[in-house]
DNA sequence: GCATTAATTCTGT
DNA sequence: ACAGAATTAATGC
């Protein structure tokens, strides 16, 4: 059955931070300083000191790499429990991404000062929360090079829908086409057309304006069937 | 608070 | 690039 397929595949990395245990932070929330960004705020941009780490507890922010040209490609997404700022602060680096968020959020702010004289000291589990923020970024960056370099779209978005699937518990993924192809460095036409192929497939259930993959484990056997793309009536470039 | 209308965003070709 | 659908914001009552 398609569940040995599950089995088969290991969880897709995704560029998408997000913790389910964020209640690690409770204890610690009393050293930082709670802040509201509005829908579509600019969090931090390119250049902007960084003084402090952000845990985010509410809503979702885009990190974006940007040109000077105004060209975006989106590095990741955040959620809840995601840290944010940690790479800049312990490389003493300004911030150089535009960073905005895509809905309103909730964050707790903790100074440099607070990160290394206590959270560090006396916390080793959000120590540990920390690094593992860290490399999570560090996966993602490289497994985006990798798939991109290695996989076809529908695999690349195959996988994409699966990892986060898994990692949201949920087949209901409220994406727009166009965060998807920024994410993915994909045209958003592209996407659209995949998307579309998929569901005609019947791996994707048909509603618009969400995706709905229809069965995890079908997914699943599709990305490692490692077959010819189910619909190979278009090409990308 | 509720209903319309205007703007903006999203999808599918 | 464009058209139609769907959302969201703004306005008037």
């Amino acid at each position: 059955m398609t569940a040995v397929a599950a089995e088969l595949l290991h969880p897709p990395i995704v560029p998408w931070i997000e913790s389910k245990n964020q209640e690690i932070w409770d204890k610690a929330l009393h050293l930082g300083r709670k802040v509201v960004w509005k829908n579509k705020s600019v969090v931090q941009a390119p250049d902007d000191e960084v003084n402090s780490i952000y845990l985010i507890r509410q809503g979702v922010i885009k990190v974006a790499a940007a040109s000077s040209e105004g060209l975006q490609r989106t590095l990741w997404l955040m959620g809840p429990g995601s840290i944010l700022g940690e790479a800049s602060l312990f490389s003493n680096r300004r911030n150089s991404h535009h960073i905005s968020a895509m809905e309103e959020c909730v964050a707790y702010e903790f100074s440099k000062q607070v990160v290394v004289g206590e959270i560090l000291v006396r916390y080793p589990d959000l120590a540990e929360a920390l690094l593992t923020n860290l490399a999570n970024k560090s996966y993602i960056m490289s497994t985006q090079v990798e798939e991109s370099a290695f996989l076809s779209v529908p695999q690349r978005l195959g996988r994409f829908l699966y990892g986060l699937c898994l990692a949201r518990n949920s087949r209901h993924l409220p994406l727009s086409h166009a965060v998807i192809a920024e994410l993915l460095g994909l045209h958003r036409v592209t996407v659209s057309n995949t998307v579309s192929a998929l569901k005609r497939t019947g791996l994707l259930e048909d509603h618009t304006h969400e995706i709905v993959v229809a069965d995890i484990n079908a997914l699943a056997a599709f990305l490692i069937s490692d077959e010819s793309p189910p619909v190979p009536s278009f090409r990308t470039r």
